[in-house]
DNA sequence: AACGATAACGTAATCGTTTTCGTAGGTGTA
DNA sequence: TACACCTACGAAAACGATTACGTTATCGTT
C-alpha cells in the first residue's frame, strides 16, 4: 500500500546504470549522453522522484531552513513580523522553523539548542521579556551561525538587528501628547529587561524634559505580561488618583486599549478629559472607540528585512566561511498615528 | 574562528576508538565498559557534542519535524491555532516548519510538495479559499505521510480532521438575532469555496426554516478576502436599501467589525435598529464598541488536538506501517457569546 | 602502430549516525 | 585439552545524494 520514494538508487536499478549517472543526468553534467539523459529523466518523472533535502543538507551542509524564535505569536506585530520573514525566505528558497520562548528565558534556551541541533542555517530571534542578555545565542556565534536579532535586541550582542528607534517613536507619542495641551503625563511601560521597554521609557521623560514637565514617579506603572487587562488595572489605578493624569502614553496598543476601556467605565471622556497614545499600530487600535493614536511599528517590512540580513550573511558566509562579517543595526522609520484618543 | 561541531568521528579520534564505539557509549549499550563510557562521555561534554538531528533523520527516516500550511498567519484565529500546535509538538519533542498558502490554490500546492521534500513526518493544513478540494494533498497520501485538516477541511479527503460544528455555530448565531427580535436577516458570508463558509451559510438557512422566515437573496452578501472592509462595503449596500435588515450575520468577527463601523457612520445604532453577531471569537470582537456578540471558536484547542492525532498517526504508522488508519473526525464544542452588538 | 584526446560512464569517498554482525582475547568448566 | 562463554571492542552496511577522480572504449593524428 505504502509506496515507496524514489531514490536516485531506485532508477539507477531499473535503468541498469549507476547511481552516479543518475544524478548526473538530472543535472545535466556535460558527460552523459543524451540518450541516457532523456531514459533518466522520463524515469525520474514516472516515478516522481524527489530530491531528499535532508540527504543534500548533510552534503552541502545547508538546510536551507532558517529558525525563528519569538516570545508569543498571538500577536499583531509578531504575526505580521513572520509573515515578512516568510515571504521573503518563499522568494529565496528558504524555509522557516518556527519556535515560541513564551517570554521564558529558560524555553528560549532550549530552543536556541534545538535550533542549533537541527542544524538550521540561521536564526531569527526577538528577545523573551526574561532575557535582559542574549548571552544564551552564544553558542550560535561559537560555531559561525548567523543570527539577526529584532524589536527586543541586546544591543551588547554582535550580529545584525533590526528595530525601530523605540525611543523617538515614544518621544513623538508623548511630545503629541503635550502638543495636545496634556500637563500631567503618565506611563504605563514594560517590563524592566526588554530594551525596547526602556527605550520608550527613555523617549517618554525625553519628551518630558524637553518642555520642561516633571517626571513624577508615580505616574510611571510596569507592566509584567504587557496585555490589555493590565493596561485597565493600571489605569484604574491612575484614574483613581487625587491628580488625575490628562494624558497617559502606554507601551503597546493592548495596554492603550485597557486604558480606554477603564476611562469610560469611570466615565472620563477620551479625548477631553485624558488622552492616550498606544506603540505599534496593531488593528485594534483601529477598531476600538475611540480610536487609539498609535506610532507605527512596520512588522512586516522588520521581518522582510531581518530576513534578508540573515539570508544575506548566510550566503556571504557560504561563498567565503573565513570573510569577516560587518554586522549592520537597521533602524526602519516610524511615525504617529494621530486618531480620535487624542 | 569558526568552531568546528564536534561529531563522533572527532571524539573517536582523539580517544583512539571507533565511530561505533563512541556511539555505542554514549547510548550506554551493554558491551561498552564503564571506563570507556566514562572517557566518552566527558569529552563529548567538553567538546560540547550534539548529535546531528538530520543524520538521525536520515537513518531513522524520521525528522521529527512536522509540516504546518495555513492560509495566513496575521489573523487571531490561526495564530492561536499554532500557538495550540506547537505547545503540544513541544511536549512530544516535533517541530514546526510553517508555510503560508496566502490563499493561493497554486501557492498551497508548491508548499505541499515543498513539505514532501522535506521529509517531515506530517502536514497539519487548514485549506486555501481558492482550494475546494484537497486533491493536491494526495501525495501525502500516497507515500503515507500522515495529514490532518482543519477549519478549512476538505470533507470527502480520508485523514484526520479537527473542526467545529460551523453549522450549528451559525444555527446558534442567527437564532440568537431571531430571538431577540429581529425579523429582516442579513447573512454576509465567506467564499464559496470553504466549506465552513458553506456551513455557516448553511446554518443561516437552518434558523430562518426553523422560525419560518424567508430566505431573500438580496440579503445575502459575498465576501472574496473576508476583510474588514469588505464588511464595511457590503453594510453599506445593505443599509441602504428600501428595506433595512434589522439582523446581520457576518462570517467572522472582521467582517462583523466592519458591518459596525459603517452602521456609526450611517447613525443606524446598534443594536437598536440594527443586531449584528461574529463568527470566532477574536479579540477585536471584545474591543471593538458596541462589542461584538460571536461564535466561540477554539483556536487554541484545534491546534492542539490536530497536532495530537497528527503525531498519534505518526507514531502508530511508526509502530506498525501496516496497519489501516481509521480517520477519525473531532468536532470541538462552540457556544454564543452575547454582547453589547445584540 | 603508437599515442593522445574525448566521450561516457563508474568507483569510491563523503556527510554523521545507527546497528547488526563479527572477532579477539580471556575465563571457566568437563 | 577442548569447548563454551563472556567482555569489549571494531568492521561494515545503511540512510540518499554529491562529486573528484578513474577507467574504459573509440576515434583521430602522425
Amino acid at each position: 500500500m505504502a509506496q515507496h520514494r524514489t531514490t536516485l538508487k531506485d532508477i539507477a536499478e531499473k535503468l541498469g546504470i549507476t547511481v552516479t549517472s543518475v544524478s548526473k543526468a538530472l543535472k545535466d553534467y556535460p558527460d552523459i549522453s543524451a540518450e541516457t539523459k532523456k531514459a533518466v529523466k522520463k524515469l525520474a518523472k514516472k516515478l516522481n522522484y524527489q530530491p531528499d533535502s535532508r540527504a543534500i543538507a548533510m552534503k552541502r551542509n545547508k538546510s536551507n531552513i532558517i529558525g525563528v524564535i519569538i516570545p508569543e505569536i498571538v500577536h499583531y506585530f509578531f504575526s505580521n513580523v513572520i509573515q515578512g520573514i516568510m515571504s521573503y525566505c518563499d522568494q529565496k528558497g528558504y524555509q522557516a522553523l518556527i519556535a515560541l520562548s513564551n517570554n521564558q528565558k529558560s524555553l528560549e534556551k532550549k530552543q536556541v539548542n534545538l535550533m542549533f541541533n537541527t542544524r538550521v542555517d540561521g536564526v531569527i530571534a526577538s528577545l523573551a521579556n526574561e532575557s535582559a542578555k542574549a548571552k544564551h545565542f552564544k553558542i550560535l556565534k561559537e560555531y559561525n551561525i548567523p543570527l539577526v536579532l529584532f524589536d527586543k535586541i541586546d544591543e551588547r550582542f554582535e550580529c545584525n538587528k533590526v528595530k525601530i528607534d523605540d525611543r523617538f517613536g515614544a518621544f513623538l507619542a508623548t511630545e503629541h501628547l503635550i502638543n495636545k495641551g496634556c500637563k500631567r503625563l503618565a506611563h504605563i511601560r514594560g517590563p524592566q529587561h526588554p530594551l525596547n521597554a526602556k527605550e520608550r521609557y527613555n523617549g517618554f521623560c525625553d519628551a518630558l524634559k524637553k518642555h520642561n514637565l516633571e517626571l513624577d514617579p508615580t505616574l510611571i506603572k510596569i507592566c509584567e505580561k504587557v496585555t490589555l487587562s493590565e493596561g485597565y488595572d493600571f489605569a484604574k489605578e491612575l484614574l483613581a488618583m487625587d491628580a488625575l493624569p490628562d494624558g497617559i502614553f502606554t507601551v503597546t496598543d493592548q495596554v492603550g486599549v485597557g486604558v480606554i476601556k477603564a476611562a469610560q467605565e469611570m466615565d472620563i471622556n477620551i479625548p477631553k478629559q485624558l488622552k492616550v497614545v498606544g506603540f505599534s499600530d496593531s488593528q485594534i487600535a483601529q477598531v476600538v472607540k475611540p480610536s487609539l493614536s498609535t506610532i507605527h511599528q512596520p512588522g512586516y517590512e522588520i521581518g522582510e528585512t531581518a530576513a534578508r540580513l540573515l539570508i544575506e550573511e548566510i550566503e556571504t558566509r557560504e561563498a567565503d566561511s573565513e570573510s569577516p562579517v560587518g554586522f549592520k543595526q537597521i533602524t526602519l522609520d516610524t511615525y504617529l498615528i494621530e486618531r480620535e484618543s487624542t
